[in-house]
DNA sequence: TTACATGCAAACCCTTTGCAATCGT
DNA sequence: ACGATTGCAAAGGGTTTGCATGTAA
């Protein structure tokens, strides 16, 4: 998602009262993590993350960085992927609404879109099955039809 | 998918074409690989497989049922899956049409489902973002809401 | 002060790989 | 017979865990 400048400090604010209610302690670490997470636009990967504040001085493990994905996944602030790679992908989800994800077969670049029929879908399903539905995941995997495409054919 | 019994003579079929196209060699081990995954019904992993051919005194290692689940991927008869699961999840696809799957949060069970609707929503997409749309995978997770379900709560 | 969180490294789990032995062609 | 395929075990890569140290409350 784009636009997400500025809004940490609503993160921030929403970090700590979950982290209070639960009786979890506000340690510096869970915020830089959030910080870092906030700061980066797309997806990304525990490591990636571990890598960009190592590259920062900022000392921390990889324990805590996934320690503190699973505290961000629980209160909403963040949203784990699986797409076709072995690990998982993050990404912030302040503005978050249910949007879903377009993987380019040629350069693998991820696009979002959302579209409301997807809702009745929803609706259609949790009849049928008898299912309250809390989340979903739609991916389509796609081969790239643009011309000039600027991301075509880049990976090495 | 279900009723999909009898047919495995015409997956074996279609994976010895696909075998003689590719210059790979017809194997037992490939074979039995493929009967076992189309006697199972649902979503199994490699390691599942593996365990049902050795508890039936089939010698088969680990890497050939990886190695076959490919091939079989490759040609259309396996549906390889990620849900929340760190493994990978395969499914027979002789009679696969594209399928969603809806994930019990309560018993992990997985249903199936389809709608029309999705098709839409892709042609919306290929135009909008300029992508030809070769796959899909549209997952729900949601809390059982049926009344004395008989897979409610029967995890360990 | 005291229990919870961190950091590190080892353990874990799923999957892939290397190589000698086997077997399809 | 030749070279692809198998089986085994070891290596790999992402994630989790155990434990001593550090630190929020």
């Amino acid at each position: 998602m784009k636009g997400t400048k500025g809004f940490s400090h609503i993160a921030k604010k929403r970090f700590e009262l979950f982290l209070d209610t639960h009786d979890y302690r506000k340690t510096p670490e869970r915020f830089a993590v959030m910080d870092e997470l906030f700061a980066h636009e797309g997806h990304i990967d525990a490591d990636g993350l571990f890598l960009i504040m190592r590259n920062k001085n900022y000392s921390i493990s990889r324990a805590t960085i996934y320690n503190t994905l699973d505290l961000l996944e629980e209160c909403g602030l963040a949203v784990k992927h699986h797409f076709k790679n072995k690990n998982a992908l993050y990404e912030q989800s302040l503005i978050y609404q249910q949007h879903n994800h377009l993987v380019c077969n040629d350069c693998n670049k991820i696009k979002e879109f959302s579209d409301p029929r997807l809702e009745n879908i929803k609706e259609s399903v949790s009849k049928e099955l008898g299912s309250k539905i809390i989340l979903h995941s739609l991916v389509f995997y796609g081969d790239c039809t643009i011309v000039d495409c600027e991301n075509k054919r880049n990976e090495n």
